[in-house]
DNA sequence: AACTGCCTCATCCTTTCGGGTGATTTTACT
DNA sequence: AGTAAAATCACCCGAAAGGATGAGGCAGTT
């Protein structure tokens, strides 16, 4: 959903045009006909004063878009009955995996196949394909067996 | 053709939103002024239509900023002594696998292919197919990636 | 001897994986 | 505004995996 204004600055140069066009056709009326339109000045006057404080309000409404917050908690525990799992950042980091790359390792860790990722990541079976493949380069193995393996060896998923 | 279409239905679709909602305020006009209704009703109706105008354009084109995604991030810091394996023998027998069978899933479970497996215990690569194939079965399965889960879930295999 | 379970191997066929390449679009950062 | 990384999707091709079925050999049991 984050399309900049330039996306639509096709859009935003319509409307204006049309807006201007309007005004202009508003103008001319008004020079030939200066009593029979005043309240269609009055009404254009109103409306575009009305239109401002819509987009005043909006923007000033739902101008506080915080971004991706990461709170990193550490809290430490002795957990001795259920053994709880413990990511280890560290080495996940040195694999340099994408965030869509982890997420597809993890689903193969669950035995899922290539397509069953795709549609629980809905995205197509071709993307999946692709990400594997980068993964498998990435942490240096040949198969998804032993990317699991290895991701598991290493702690890096559960 | 359509390319052309899809490319520009923004501004078409802004275009024809504001044509649109010109056309209502004629046809308000219209109304009222054969009517004779009050002024100030009319007045207000186009205020808060292009207050809804401007609202509605401002969410259109300035799109939420950032799609805030998960936050919290529990580090759990334990230490286990030593996570010795126990293999659940009872999950084992019910399973009734063949000690080739077992064989077989705990090199699956290392990330060996079919190939390497049968090299590793001095057979063919159809009689590995054979005894994977029958392993599925028992553990209804569908994959190795599921098969060696499944295990380590059940604590089969380390 | 007959039966049974396991191991072995094969063939045929289909599906899934994985590698390689290229293209477009988003997103992020400068 | 321009760039770099991610993410998306596509097509091709060969390798690996998996399903179905049949068959021969071997050991232990009945």
């Amino acid at each position: 959903m984050i399309k900049a204004i330039k996306k639509h600055k096709g859009a935003i140069l319509y409307g204006s045009s049309l807006a201007l066009l309007l005004l202009l056709l508003r103008w001319l009326e008004f020079r030939f006909l200066i009593l029979s339109t005043s309240l269609d000045i009055y009404i254009g006057i109103i409306a575009v004063i009305f239109t401002g404080l819509g987009v005043w309000l909006t923007l000033k409404l739902f101008k506080p878009k915080a971004k991706t917050i990461v709170i990193e908690k550490e809290v430490e525990v002795y957990v001795t009955p259920s053994p709880q799992f413990e990511r280890n950042q560290k080495e996940l980091d040195n694999l340099n995996l994408t965030s869509r790359e982890l997420e597809v390792l993890e689903l193969m860790a669950k035995g899922m196949s290539n397509q069953e990722i795709a549609n629980q990541l809905f995205v197509s079976l071709n993307t999946v394909k692709t990400h594997s493949g980068k993964l498998f380069e990435k942490m240096e193995v040949k198969r998804r067996t032993q990317a699991v393996d290895k991701a598991k060896t290493l702690s890096i998923i559960p």
